[in-house]
DNA sequence: CGTATAGAGTGACCAATAGTCATTTTCTAG
DNA sequence: CTAGAAAATGACTATTGGTCACTCTATACG
């Protein structure tokens, strides 16, 4: 008999119910401030049982990130299944994450809070596992298609492939940070707007990686010589 | 009599040895792990009295980080307080960073730790606001170097001196973030040491900013078209 | 159909800790 | 020396992550 069968799918439902809670609590109030109290009480179940499925507040957590890191991963793809050329694609990453960045808010947040290792503690070895193997799979995304501009002859090589990737990553995410969280800081104390800043620091680092006939061919606004 | 301004002094002197004592428990177990009585206890005081002199452990979070912000701003006008060529002072202050960064960790992280909005709501008015000078002023001390540079005509103008300063900043702190937090991650996953990306990314951004012609005479191993 | 058993679910409870405040101690002016 | 102000105290409260002994439910089996 499915009995055994469906005991799991009940099971796994349940996983999902509990992260469902767990997610509209977070998006709400964030970790520290997001009880347990009150996603059982979301979730309706009591306390305990939530203990019976993720082993920790972090897990919990960590678990609505990977969600993100999905939707993150699947945007990306999405992006680049297309046959323009490898440039195009690479712009396409940069406004497909910034379209994350808005649409996704939430997710994006999550991604890095949880970066501070302060509050990797609570979390179980197989959650922090799953995240990296998520976080692998995106980067090698962008890698893979940096290695393709190099074998296209249209990207320089002063820096590896890995190298760019992180490099572009981590610029574009560092403004996205500050455009959420510094927005009016950066706009009322040095007249910058992170939005503007955003576009115009995608251009000057793809435009910096690409070889000088590409760079022409395109007509970047920035860096033209 | 001088028994009011002694009794000001003392207070200022009991503020100072509260905040150091903070400071060394913060070094050692960051904002969440450290407690209130572990403090009052290396203070040698009661919890009680911690909070006649700060209103909340986070504002003394934020004192300690004034601390850190005023290192960090001693360090830049140290190192640009030279008659060398403005682009080697901004190589000069790359180089601060990354030297602060080594020799001042607890501050560093201390200053991207508390950039998550989640922490500010124990803080005060007053303590942010403090924080925000110390922020301006450095901020301040890298826009002016670079206005030095496009006024001398060795540097381009595709970004207002404030987005320069805000796009190598943002860059070159998301390196040294993950330097800290991921440096292991990144060398066995991507195969990138942070380390190098650093440097390597220094050099890129300053090149990028840089007129073709001072570009030359500098002799960048990147970027040199 | 009735019952024994597994395992799912519960919520009172515990420990830790930020912050408070009535009380005690210390200092100083007169 | 003393009265009153200022400083310091630490027991107490409220909150919350996590635990565990117990209850409830549903399935397998006689």
């Amino acid at each position: 008999m499915g009995t055994q069968e469906r005991k799991e799918r009940e099971k796994e439902h349940r996983r999902e119910e509990i992260l469902n809670a767990a997610q509209s609590v977070f998006f709400g109030k964030g970790l520290q401030v997001a009880t347990m109290d009150e996603i059982a009480q979301v979730a309706e179940l009591s306390k305990g049982t939530l203990y019976l499925y993720y082993k920790s507040k972090e897990d919990l957590y960590l678990a609505v990130l990977i969600r993100g890191m999905e939707t993150l991963y699947g945007m990306f793809v999405e992006a680049i299944s297309t046959d323009r050329p490898t440039i195009e694609q690479l712009k396409s990453l940069s406004e497909t994450y910034f379209e994350f960045f808005n649409k996704e808010r939430n997710y994006f947040r999550m991604m890095n809070f949880f970066l501070h290792p302060e509050f990797h503690k609570q979390v179980s070895r197989e959650m922090l596992d799953a995240c990296s193997v998520e976080n692998q799979r995106t980067w090698n995304l962008v890698i893979d298609l940096l290695e393709k501009g190099v074998t296209e002859g249209i990207l320089r090589q002063d820096l590896t492939s890995a190298e760019t990737a992180a490099f572009l990553w981590l610029s574009l995410t560092a403004i996205l940070v500050r455009l959420d969280t510094q927005y009016e800081e950066f706009k009322n104390q040095l007249n910058v707007d992170l939005r503007e800043l955003y576009r115009k620091s995608s251009s000057l680092l793809l435009s910096s990686i690409m070889i000088p006939e590409a760079r022409q061919a395109m007509g970047s606004p920035l860096l033209n010589t």
